[in-house]
RNA sequence: CGGGAAGUAGCGCAGCCUGGUAGCGCACAUCGCUGGGGGUGAUGGGGUCGGAGGUUCGAAUCCUCUCUUCCCGACCA
């Protein structure tokens, strides 16, 4: 991609409704523009990302026996009374009559209507279980939005939905999901620790929350620091379980359970929550199967979440600097900016092209700075919009043979030939497009 | 929902107190000089000052109402 006929509207002014510095950038590289309270249009950089996280979701998601549907944005009030929450929700539910004057509304979650769909077709406990997820947008009318795309009125999450014949057969798909959570986060750059949840207005028994590590999070984290150090190919759910971890005000320094050394203390953002809430929706919405006595049994349901619009704020809280993001290469927008400095100059002209084509035949994406501008401007857009590796080429290293390899997640330039960056570029291991 | 603040050019802001033909920086357009970190000179375009009503000879400025946005708190799968 042309960066001239792309359309990423950088900015410099920090604009003056941006708090938080992942909603600055955000807005600064051009990722999104707020339409109204709580609700952004996403522009192609932010886009992109949005596409990258909900990729890594879904393959997560997939790979742990998930199966994906697609529930409507709008939904009628009738599930919603039969499950009672249609009082309960209050007014964070955005209610609305279509033209007949039928109670509607834009779905805040989706457990009514899933369950729905569940008890419509399965009956025998031969069928189960079952686990079924959808990425679709969420409308819940925050008293007070705020922090961008971090807590949004409007947005995007993959939810999911197991469904068992018994308790036990639940904890396994509960843990299932714990396993995929791990493995999701991780495969987006980031640090997940887990923390037993309170339930909440959910109800249920067990419940796990997922926090990412970004000095800049909302909430304090004490956990145990081998929480850290997670194996993706040796998860094991239970083993993780069992580490101490708790929230702010969750943490009782007299009967913490482990030792000062073990305990470490960091920020944190919530990215994914997991329940495991028995027969209470099954029971009300009618969510059963027969058992092998023939006998009719309240199927066990868990829900999981996980906010993907969320974490493209929190992926930017745990990765800038002063100079703007610095995006880890599985939710790049980009995996190469190719910076042309002197776009008149017929030499860095023709290598520019040359290494453009070289790439963009890989199964790298790239992004071509062909824009006739000042240097300082391309570099620090280059900069601030993320892309973790720029191939600078200018007139004068280039009658060396030269260009400049930048990696932007530590800012570290080498100074190379344009084969050895292609050769370097070509040969990284990447598992996400 | 309680408390606070702000709406003036695409973005960031000044002007308002003390009423008299709307200004700055960035961005944008044209031309020139530059050319390895937001370079520079000249010229130029763009705003019914959030909206409605009122006071006044005259309102961005004073008064009333209203809409929107943001911040602190409470709230929050």
């Amino acid at each position: 991609m042309k960066f001239s006929s792309f359309f990423i509207p950088t900015l410099k002014n920090i604009p003056a409704e941006a708090e938080i510095i992942s909603h600055q950038l955000m807005i600064r590289a051009g990722m999104i523009k707020q339409a109204s309270a709580g609700i952004y249009s996403w522009l192609p950089l932010g886009l992109k990302v949005l596409k990258k996280i909900e990729h890594i979701v879904r393959d997560e998601q997939n790979k742990a026996g998930a199966i994906e549907v697609l529930m409507p944005t709008i939904q009628s009030a009738d599930l919603w009374i039969k499950s009672g929450r249609y009082e309960d929700y209050g007014k964070e539910m955005l209610r609305i009559q279509d033209r007949s004057g039928r109670e509607m509304l834009y779905g805040p979650t989706n457990e009514e209507l899933i369950t729905d769909i569940f008890q419509s077709y399965i009956t025998s406990y031969k069928d189960l279980p079952k686990n079924l997820y959808h990425i679709q947008w969420k409308f819940r009318d925050e008293v007070r939005p705020r922090f961008g795309v971090m807590r949004g009125r409007e947005f995007l999450m993959k939810d999911n939905y197991s469904f068992d014949l018994t308790e036990e057969d639940s904890k396994i798909s509960y843990n299932k999901m714990f396993t995929a959570y791990i493995k999701t986060f991780l495969r987006m750059g980031l640090t997940p620790i887990s923390l037993r949840a309170e339930t909440g207005s959910i109800g249920g028994n067990l419940s796990h929350e997922f926090q990412i590590l970004a000095k800049t999070g909302e909430s304090t984290l004490y956990y145990d620091k081998d929480l850290e150090k997670i194996d993706p190919e040796t998860i094991n759910p239970d083993k993780l379980q069992s580490y101490y971890a708790a929230v702010d005000g969750l943490h009782d320094e007299k009967n913490c359970p482990i030792s000062k050394e073990q305990l470490k203390i960091s920020k944190g953002i919530e990215v994914g929550h997991i329940f495991y809430f028995g027969t209470k929706y099954s029971e009300k919405l009618s969510a059963f199967v027969q058992n092998n006595k023939g006998k009719k049994t309240a199927v066990h349901m868990g829900s999981y979440g996980i906010g993907i619009s969320r974490l493209v704020g929190a992926i930017i809280e745990a990765f800038h600097d002063d100079k703007g993001i610095k995006w880890p290469i599985s939710v790049a927008p980009f995996h190469v900016s190719l910076i042309n400095l002197m776009i008149d100059d017929k030499a860095c002209a023709k290598m520019s092209n040359i290494m453009y084509e070289k790439i963009s035949n890989s199964k790298l994406d790239v992004l071509y700075d062909d824009r006739d501008c000042s240097i300082g401007k391309k570099l620090s857009d280059n900069d601030l919009i993320g892309i973790p590796y720029q191939v600078i080429i200018g007139k004068r290293d280039l009658k060396d043979n030269i260009v400049q390899l930048k990696n932007r997640l530590n800012n570290e330039t080498k100074k190379i030939s344009p084969e050895e960056a292609l050769n370097f570029l070509l040969e990284q291991t990447l598992t996400d497009f």
